[in-house]
DNA sequence: TATGAATGAGACTTCATTCAT
DNA sequence: TATGAATGAAGTCTCATTCAT
């Protein structure tokens, strides 16, 4: 997303581009402006020009990564009638994205959330949107009588969170693959009917 | 723990502590060797006498905490008969440990997973024992017939795990209270029943 | 006053204005191009367009004011009759002038000074003008013999300078009241009657 | 003078004789850590053990030649009998002292003044020592009958260091000579004396 | 066991200035 | 006349780490 109103001068994509690419590599302390600079062929100088810090650059390229993110849910989600479908779609389509833009999830999962300035950010501003959608959903199911009544919609929430945040880590970390398919509809099982016989 | 064998000195001792200490207060990036050896009444130079490097002696001080936080899951199943009840206890257990000890979960939710070198630590060597102790519960549950058969082990521990985890982590970022008995339990009745109605 | 012969394109003025008013706010050293092009609401660009550097920009301002300045000067002077009174009257205006104008004080006492390159602008000419008007008046006392005939004219004046100059010192750097009258008619009674009982 | 109690490492001691020999050369602003460190043969690393920052490293230069000068001072004070025979000697000896050490006297005049911190810096207590010193001592000139009754103390103090101070300048800023005895008894001629016919 | 002095590499950042349009 | 993008050089400072004593 270019940023509202203003232009994109070529040196700010460049920045963010080399950037983006350096996150695949290395995490984001070990990455230096010198570094971002060389494989941007701008000067380091620039990087201040458009960002406040090294810290502001990540903010703003994840925020466009989950922006993306966020639209793609939500135009997923439209499609589906019932709730706990909506919820299925969802899980499916975060663990695609996830899978796909591992970068994303390191970020989010790994990196980005032991700094609170991160919780300021326009990023984490969109992660709640995210977050809202989900509540929204279970709420109305609920409401709708597809999900129990005397569920509690906020944990409910932290479990869909936390699972599919727990089905990506292996991958993220050790770089093991992850079979959507199967993951999402184990979570689904496992959430909408549970696991006791 | 002590260190087997081994006597632990008092510079050695001084030193833990005060980097658990400054983890209580701010991320382990932002706690300098100067702080810890300020805090601690030691010298920079002695955390080298006892420690390979910053990162080793955080692994330390989470292998420490780590090993109690085992000890107390173990010693607290063996009360239990029944798999889901096993489960129970470790969801409370594990929660409460979390709760009473922000520390430990901070560290471990926000701050090592981020460092390939943490995989090969003891600290870790003992988180997996506590994930290979769920695991045989769980395989144990599906065999003795509490655990629907087709229920994926390796799934449902990343549910449980992940829930937990999310569970914990408003409180660990924002300072937010965390109610126990509520949480676990709320856990255990989506995961053991599902939430479809 | 407007540059001799040139136009006064609104750029430049902006940029002056800005410059000015920051440098009642802060040392000229901590005023920064991009602050002065944001406050004048004119591109960085521009200043160079106008301005050898960031320093001519200070030497053109103090020139205005320094110019004015010596206007008022003379033509104060103007209407007194005898040297002592002149001097007086000098003391007077100068003290004056500082207080109203801090920016001025602070400026000329405090920030150019340092810098040899002033010592060649424009601006210091201005100075030196002012100077050589009270050297002037105080050969010329000497001759008509209202000062003391063994009196040093160079040495009087650096007394009556240095005088006026920590007068305001208080006022400029600490932000004191000064009272004028008081303090140049203190100034005027010990320099020409002695302290000595 | 050393640091009370602490030690005075040789690399410390190093770092303040590389900073105090540059600042003959050329102004604070111009002087760089990476000379300094080269000058005194450490690493710029080493600065910031013993300092804060630059400018603490220069207060504490400061503070150790304005102690020295201030000591200087009140010895030749204590030989004294009357009021007007301490002032002189206090305008003999600052200005001799200023003559000597042009380092000294750039820094006071030129430099530090426009830095607010400077005047909470043990520096500037010391000067606030000098300046209380020669407050007394008027007071007692007052009180004792050599100094006219009518006379305000602070603005004879400020007459007396303005005309010392300005007797300096043109040494300071254009490397022009300057005759101790001449100005010093120039200065107390015109003062205790007057110079009105 | 413990100290304290010193290192060194490099990180982030700032800013005056230039230039094509 | 004015803009906006980009430069580049340097600058201050941080910090984990080592080593002689």
């Amino acid at each position: 997303m270019a940023r509202r109103g203003k232009t994109n001068p070529p040196g700010r994509i460049k920045i963010m581009n080399a950037f983006s690419e350096l996150m695949k590599q290395k995490e984001f302390s070990a990455i230096t402006t010198a570094e971002i600079a060389r494989n941007g062929s701008v000067t380091e100088g620039l990087i201040y020009k458009y960002f406040k810090d090294k810290r502001d650059l990540l903010y703003q390229v994840l925020n466009e990564h989950f922006t993306e993110f966020q639209a793609r849910i939500q135009s997923r989600v439209a499609g589906e009638e019932s709730c706990i479908e909506q919820l299925e779609v969802i899980i499916f389509t975060s663990l695609d994205s996830y899978a796909q833009n591992r970068l994303l999830s390191r970020m989010l999962f790994l990196e980005v959330r032991s700094s609170p300035e991160f919780f300021k950010s326009g990023a984490y501003a969109m992660i709640r949107k995210y977050a809202a959608t989900i509540l929204e959903i279970i709420q109305d199911g609920i409401a709708r009588k597809e999900i129990k009544e005397g569920t509690d919609p906020y944990m409910l929430r932290k479990v869909i969170l936390g699972a599919m945040e727990h089905a990506c880590l292996g991958e993220i970390i050790f770089g093991r693959a992850l079979d959507i398919d199967k993951s999402s509809s184990s979570i689904c099982e496992i959430v909408f009917n549970g696991v006791r016989r």
